[in-house]
DNA sequence: GTGAAAGCGCTAACAA
DNA sequence: TTGTTAGCGCTTTCAC
């Protein structure tokens, strides 16, 4: 079908040329913006496009130019827990909003099962991407090293589990707000601090719990247990029931998390802990609902709007780029103050 | 950039029908899976295609077809609300599923503001897209009447606010799921019941507000409360306040979704009441987070992958399908029982 | 059953 | 500054 009541063909370069009266080349330059066009040209071109409610024919141009104008999102992961978190949904957003005006599309795809890996594989080395924004791969995944060998620009969201020679990556400076986060509980005073860790598949679950012992290493303290979660707020209850059953006389958590913080602020509640006079309570994300929850979640807020526009832009300024290895980018945090900590 | 080391081209039909010395239009035929084909020939060309790992160029192709094969998945809200809620990401899962294996791209994209509303008009009127997944819109929006005089297919998630003619949607029975609620309260012996809605420029939150009167009106009751809420959290809180100072004594509340349901609850442990036992409490969605809550809400459940997956089927479909009214699609809801009432 | 040839609408190289 | 020309890689008649 052709978007366009029958009849009614779409409008071509050519008819425009025709109705401002130049040829196919000059209406092609003014609406490329090239600066090498007559006034009198320039205007009757444009005014022609408007009447015609000219639209470029992608297709036509991206035979010619051999480029696609289009970024793929792709979230490599089969399981639904990553899209039930709010950090996907804003990655996905700050993508969108640095594309947005740039003339290019966002194609979103899921990674879920082998099948659509190879389907995507094939389709990214046929030519058909720009550039591919990864999101939320496990452990050693070898797709981006593929895709780069197959000259496809990637950036990653987070640091690779293992480095990979050439990947681009936007990271948040997960250990720094972990530390910060300890720094926080130690200022408040709390000397028996238990953390909550992400899925370790996951470099930023790694880099956060690194941060936490860190930041207990340099006064001298040691960590008063430590549950691993996979990020969500079953794994945070879960995690939070050990932590609880092992030592109950821990007064503050750094959960990896906000999702998992609300499934520990909740056991905490249903053992009769008070939050935050009982046991403080730190998250990492400062998630959409951090706020909500009462009382509020004392977090460690990472820009992940900022994060996901930033691929998108690190991804069109690498069209250009030679080879080397491009500098990754990591992002502050910064520490949410509320209620639980 | 081509998506290809330097130096070795994409692969064309041409090359893949000398490899298999038959003719461009005999390879071609191949690939479209056409029969009339001799079985030489076919092996011959699947094995040369495979050899050199041939990938259909898109762009071609359209040009000559005059699709696309991209179908749009489109947020219709500038505001962040609907990206926080797992409601959103589910439909694009259920989308995206579908159109896997159909060689359909997916381009997602999100209305916020004026500028991008006419963009991506403008776009889509430019014959780009081979059809349109309308999600939360508001009001009396005239963006699917506008694509659909463009010849523009258009699914919407849920019944336009005002019926329009021609315009197809897949929605959940919000009514009936919102009475079944209150038929299980009322079963519980519940007898002050009070509901908090969702925001009333959306049919979603009319119908399940309907639904509830409904359910009431059977059995000869009146609500005790009605609070407006917007379908977040914090919303939910708030409009949970207002219940309790508006009659301290109700002892059952139907919320129009679950992320109200949360700060529902958050408000009533707050004061001092227990749920189910002081007051029973019934969502909407069955989002993720609903099992994990505690204690677990009871909820009603919408098939929402399976309505985004039928969206996409829906579009489709609707490409051969001539004029006259696309049949809307109402999928059933489900009550889950958990422990909230 | 197969091949030759004609474009789809655009951009880019070259002339003028 | 402008126009002419030559394809990009594919699908699709139309002959054979």
């Amino acid at each position: 079908m052709t978007a366009r009541p029958a009849g009614r063909p779409a409008p071509t370069l050519e008819s425009v040329a025709a109705l401002a009266g130049v040829s196919r080349a000059t209406a092609g330059r003014v609406l490329a913006g090239s600066t090498t066009v007559g006034e009198q040209s320039r205007e009757a071109v444009l005014r022609a496009a408007t009447e015609l409610s000219y639209v470029t024919n992608r297709a036509a141009r991206s035979l010619m130019t051999r480029r696609s104008d289009s970024v793929a999102f792709v979230v490599g992961e089969s399981e639904e827990r990553f899209l039930a978190d709010p950090h996907f949904a804003l990655l996905l957003r700050g993508a969108h909003a640095a594309l947005a005006g740039q003339d290019v599309q966002l194609v979103f795809s899921i990674l879920a099962g082998d099948a659509e890996r190879q389907r995507f594989e094939h389709f990214a080395r046929g030519g058909h991407l720009d550039g591919v924004i990864l999101v939320s791969l496990h452990g050693d995944d070898p797709l981006p090293r593929r895709l780069l060998d197959a000259a496809v620009p990637v950036v990653l969201s987070g640091r690779p589990y293992r480095p990979v020679d050439g990947l681009a990556y936007v990271d948040a400076d997960n250990a720094g707000g972990a530390r910060s986060a300890v720094e926080l509980l130690l200022d408040r005073g709390r000397k028996r601090i238990a953390t909550i860790t992400g899925p370790l598949d996951m470099p930023a679950a790694l880099d956060r719990r690194d941060g936490f012992h860190a930041g207990l290493d340099a006064s001298g303290m040691r960590p008063h247990g430590t549950a691993d979660g996979d990020f969500s707020v079953a794994g945070g209850r879960r995690a939070m029931e050990e932590l609880i059953a092992a030592d109950p006389g821990i007064d503050a958590v750094f959960a990896a998390n906000d999702l998992m913080a609300f499934g520990a602020m909740q056991v905490l509640a249903e053992h009769g802990r008070r939050v935050p006079d009982d046991v403080a309570l730190v998250g990492f994300d400062d998630s959409p609902l951090a706020a909500s929850v009462h009382p509020a979640l004392t977090t460690v807020r990472q820009p992940v709007v900022a994060m996901g526009a930033a691929m998108a832009a690190r991804l069109m300024t690498v069209f250009g780029e030679g080879p080397g290895d491009p500098v990754p980018l990591i992002m502050p945090t910064e520490l949410v103050l509320r209620g639980t900590a």
